[in-house]
DNA sequence: GATGATATTGACAGCGCTGTCAGTCATTGT
DNA sequence: ACAATGACTGACAGCGCTGTCAATATCATC
């Protein structure tokens, strides 16, 4: 037998809705009565029934995370800091895959109606998808957006893809290096785009040629990064001094390829990847990389959506990242 | 306005209850009336009410997967496949992460009690606690089990560590090494300890003496490969030709290290690993190791909680594993 | 000591759905 | 033809909680 809020009241000798009030933190309860209440509900082991607390108060203290299979580390650190968040505010976080493909299909409104949560996280690559946030707005879901750019008007949670990689890029620039070569991510996430761009800024700033041969299109895989490396290593007498790969795995596609041809790193070629996954420590040497406050965003993305207070959808949350520095780059090695 | 089964019912001149039939896909319902109530509920976007349903029929729809981080990777896939599976019955899934350290608190039972959930996929290394099996199934949820070890009494989703440890051991010796060195996991997952059982019995079969001084300590970290293989390889006069530790990572660490040292894989030294997370494929050359049906485990923990029918607790499902065998391990070279 | 403001409590009516059970048909067997 | 079966349908009463609103108790103020 299940006990109910009504045994409880019973038992410390208050109406339900007392008992109700006091589970709810609500104010205006007498501290004797509410001392009371706790007492009582411990001592018969009560829990409230999620359901039933769900249809009277139309909430469902759930909050949904919409993603596209990220690599596994991102996923990973991202669900890490959203039920973390959750857990603070007494909510849970249901998982809610998304194929991008599914995104314009026919079923998703469907589908995303029938989540009846009380908010949802929209994590990229989804997040790129100005289609989804509409279907979303038109539901009338509250939701909050973990992405690379900010779009539309929901709150947002931000990195700034292209000052990390201008910064970056920079850091290859004042280790003499001028010959850069650049693997660049899927061009259908903004994200690579932008790290795109913030390479070819601080090329122009500091007035150093893009070589188009030199921009190698990738996709986030390993296997892309030994290809693009193959390309840019293969010709002995003109090889670009450093390579920065838009993502970690890609640049140890990089390294490994190097390693085959017995190039050694950071002596003859500097790499640096994106991100700071736990490959960039796994490689050797250990991999320059970007790191990206990924749990940070979860929690902000969380925080956002259950407490409203002071977020303005129209200032989207920047947060910092980190370039870090570790053996896969050096200074440039002139004997070209 | 949300609409409601009433409306539904209004629309195709139905009873509620006979709109909650169609809904549920129970029988005994008309064609005809089955499709007027289809037509009706898509007619005016009906979604159902997921908080009443609950409440109603106590039950929620919803599965939680406990976990303690894990691997990225293996969470990531466990998680895929347990989605799915949820997917498939209208389930959702929830995250729940509990540390280690938790379980044998006081706060736990409560935290569980108050989960309301349909049933509880429980992950390792979580598993291997038969105090948390005792919480469960004290408080009567319902749960099942992703584990190394078959214990308690709930449907647990299996793989043969010791068989899988075996095989892979047999592979080496096979190639001819008989000089070879394990690097263990943490003694706490009673999955390394399997997996050094399996080395074990392997080398015994084989009349292969186990040398301690090749038995090395590690915690699946890929700090704690490189620094078993600094004692293993440091010293030139005696060296194993193979290295099998109990993880990809730490596998990982030991080919690093040997890079270093300029010993060559496998023509000097075969590695392999365990588990064939992304990273055995990452390495130069790709690692030898064990794939687990992870996603398999996830799906199937999943369908022994939502449809047990044909579930018999005593006998835990066992998954197949696959031995990969790829570039890290070749013939022993004789010259010592 | 009377007045209004504020704190504290409870009665009650649902929230939107499903389980129960009873009722209406159409079909089968004898 | 009549009962017995089974297919189909609907009325109704909650599931366990919270929102609303009204009632009462307490307090500060002049």
């Amino acid at each position: 037998m299940k006990t109910t809020i009504t045994d409880v009241a019973k038992q410390a000798g208050v109406s339900m809705k007392t008992v109700s009030r006091v589970l709810n933190n609500e104010p205006n309860v007498a501290k004797t009565t509410r001392e009371r209440v706790m007492q009582a509900a411990s001592d018969l082991n009560y829990t409230p029934n999620l359901a039933a607390r769900g249809l009277a108060s139309s909430r469902s203290y759930l909050i949904a995370l919409l993603y596209d299979n990220p690599s596994p580390s991102y996923l990973s650190n991202l669900q890490h800091g959203a039920v973390e968040a959750c857990r603070r505010y007494g909510y849970h976080l249901v998982l809610e895959p998304i194929l991008i493909e599914e995104v314009e299909g026919p079923g998703l409104e469907a589908r995303l109606r029938r989540l009846s949560v009380d908010g949802i996280v929209v994590a990229p690559p989804l997040s790129d998808s100005a289609h989804l946030m509409g279907v979303l707005s038109k539901i009338g879901l509250r939701y909050s957006v973990v992405a690379p750019a900010s779009i539309g008007d929901a709150p947002t949670v931000f990195m700034d893809n292209t000052e990390a990689a201008f910064m970056m890029s920079r850091h290859l620039i004042e280790m003499g290096h001028r010959e850069i070569a650049f693997i660049k991510g899927p061009t259908t996430h903004s994200s690579s785009v932008q790290r795109f761009a913030g390479f070819t800024k601080a090329m122009k700033e500091a007035e150093l040629p893009i070589r188009e041969q030199w921009v190698k299109p990738g996709d986030f895989t390993v296997q892309s990064g030994v290809d693009a490396a193959r390309e840019l290593l293969s010709d002995q007498s003109e090889r670009p001094t450093a390579i920065f790969a838009a993502n970690d795995d890609m640049a140890a596609g990089v390294m490994t390829f190097a390693a085959r041809l017995g190039i050694s790193i950071p002596e003859d070629l500097s790499v640096c990847g994106f991100d700071d996954t736990p490959i960039a420590q796994i490689v050797w040497p250990k991999l320059t990389t970007i790191a990206q406050p990924i749990q940070e965003m979860g929690r902000r993305a969380v925080d956002m959506l259950i407490d409203r207070s002071g977020v303005d959808p129209s200032k989207p949350k920047t947060l910092e990242f980190k370039l870090i520095s570790r053996d896969s780059t050096g200074l440039a090695n002139d004997v070209a």
